[in-house]
RNA sequence: GCCCGAGUAGCUCAGCCGGUUAGAGCAUCUGACUGUUAAUCAGAGGGUCCCCCGUUCGAGUCGGGGCUCGGGCGCCA
């Protein structure tokens, strides 16, 4: 909404874009979108112009069209009014179809029919585009499935369903940056083409310049890297925490948020090989300061959303996923729970739920596990904090209890794990000994290690996957749906 | 990568134990009707039943192989 402004301010701002202004006693036409349009922000009679993509089109023999018009600006479509009159009434009006791209002028009215305030009385509509065959037009005013507009993904977002994800999607990253940015963070732009294996977090894709037909070699027959375009074996980045750690300790809250890249062979609603992800670090921090940090973070982006995007969460809740606000509404109003893994262990073994998989000190918890904590046990999101060591990544803290690390993860009821972080290792001699642990060359980190020799700090952050967190906020099934081009193995079109 | 399921009209699907010319809703086109709301009513057009091989007098239907899509698991965010 508009909140804030005038009508009168408000036609100001769009007047000066308008045609023919500056005519003593003509009124300038306002160029809106249609939800400016809907607003109720544009004083009655006002000349505009409207552009977008027909929806659906409905004649009456009453000597007039209706053709309800969507530009993507809001989920809901302007009902232009066109009558008979219109010189291309007979020859273009009456043969719009869904998808045609059209440019209609007249006067905001409010509406004599239902279902909406404002309509657009058109004094003219001209068709820029029309569809050349509209029975193999994909986009049909119907449902359609989200497997089907997977094969349609450029024509897609002139759904509903995708024009409201893509709104969402475009809403929970302004508001990432603008919740972080209020929290005094700033956004370090880690490098996406990396030269280490950041954290074994995963297969990389390499990056290479090389004729993969006519490879040099060295002495030894291996494949000579030192001619490739780095001088040395380059990938797409996995993660931009040991980077942004750097930053960290000396702007002491910064956060990375780009895209990522896995070319793991994961075949599931879950997993994209490219896809973004946030990554806070805080300095002067313990793990409680990272579960306080998450916390914050996840209840300001959903109340964002909420927020300033009603509309397409309305959708979502009546056609998608039934309780796709009360959740939100649910998980913001819950203090988050705090569980040491060794409790959650212990609570997972007494409890009478069946798992699948058994519950033993020392292995990683599985999503049914996480779920059941969260869901049954709690009821509300849960932190699980303190994992052993042997099953966390090598820059993990260690614990004084020389088991465990100061690792978490944030689960919430009806995914699972949303969230992981820990607290880093700042001591020099226990990290190398957790590199030698997990056969890392220190020779290769010795720019992180040398943040452990001057100024070292405790400090602490987490990783969180964008899509997973709005497949969660839109209540979808698959994340596919959650990224305009989804890139999964086997799958690069568009 | 492993396991399971599904491919029939532009889309969503039905099609029994193998048997005549493969159906419905929506969409499209034509007409009727109407300030309409995914309008309604009537009619019409629209099919390589995913592909190949096999069994059979006869295959959308049964068997084998392949391709594609979806789901579960693993890896993980």
């Amino acid at each position: 909404m508009v909140s804030g402004r005038s009508p009168l301010g408000y036609y100001r701002a769009f007047a000066s874009f308008g045609h023919g202004s500056g005519q003593a006693g003509f009124q300038a036409m306002v160029t809106l979108s249609v939800k400016q349009a809907l607003s109720g922000h544009t004083p009655e009679g006002t000349p505009v112009e409207v552009r977008g993509w027909v929806r659906t089109r409905r004649d009456s023999k009453a000597g007039l069209s209706f053709v309800n018009l969507s530009d993507g600006s809001c989920f809901d479509t302007l009902q232009v009014v066109a009558p008979a009159s219109l010189p291309n009434y007979a020859s273009e009006v009456q043969k719009l179809s869904a998808g045609c791209a059209i440019v209609a002028r007249g006067r905001l009215v409010p509406s004599q029919g239902k279902g909406q305030a404002f309509e657009l009385q058109a004094d003219s509509i001209e068709v820029p585009g029309w569809v050349e065959d509209p029975e193999t037009y994909p986009i049909q005013p119907k449902p359609h499935s989200p497997e089907f507009l997977r094969e349609v993904a450029h024509l897609r977002p002139r759904t509903n369903l995708f024009g409201a994800i893509s709104r969402v999607r475009h809403t929970m990253m302004m508001a990432i940056h603008r919740h972080l940015t209020g929290e005094g963070f700033f956004w370090v732009n880690t490098p996406i083409i990396t030269t280490s294996d950041a954290e074994g977090a995963g297969d990389m894709f390499r990056v290479s310049t090389l004729d993969l037909a006519n490879l040099p070699r060295d002495d030894r027959g291996a494949i000579d890297f030192r001619k490739d375009f780095f001088g040395r074996e380059a990938f797409l980045t996995v993660s931009g925490q040991l980077n942004v750690e750097a930053y960290c300790l000396a702007l002491s809250k910064v956060y990375t948020f780009g895209p990522t890249f896995r070319a793991e062979n994961s075949n599931t609603p879950r997993h994209l090989a490219e896809f973004w992800m946030i990554e806070p670090e805080i300095a002067f921090a313990d793990l409680n300061d990272d579960a306080d940090c998450a916390e914050k973070f996840l209840k300001a982006i959903f109340s964002t959303v909420l927020e300033e995007r009603a509309d397409d969460m309305a959708f979502f809740a009546e056609r998608v996923q039934k309780d796709a606000v009360t959740r939100l509404e649910k998980f913001i109003a819950s203090p988050f729970e705090r569980i040491e893994y060794t409790e959650a262990v212990d609570i997972l073994k007494r409890a009478k739920q069946k798992f699948e998989f058994p519950v033993e000190w020392g292995m990683d918890l599985q999503t049914e596990h996480e779920r059941w904590l969260a869901e049954q046990h709690v009821g509300r999101p849960v932190v699980v904090m303190n994992y052993p060591e042997k099953i966390k990544a090598f820059y993990m803290r260690l614990n004084d209890d020389g088991k465990t690390v100061a690792a978490m993860d944030v689960l919430a009821p009806g995914i699972g794990e949303i969230i992981g972080g820990s607290q880093r290792e700042e001591r020099l001699d226990c990290l190398d000994r957790r590199m030698a642990e997990f056969g890392l060359d220190p020779a290769h980190y010795q720019w992180y290690r040398d943040l452990r020799r001057y100024g070292t700090v405790p400090h602490a952050g987490f990783g969180l996957g964008f899509e997973r967190l709005l497949v969660y906020v839109c209540g979808l099934s698959n994340i596919r749906d959650a990224i305009p081009y989804p890139r999964t193995p086997g799958h690069a079109e568009f």
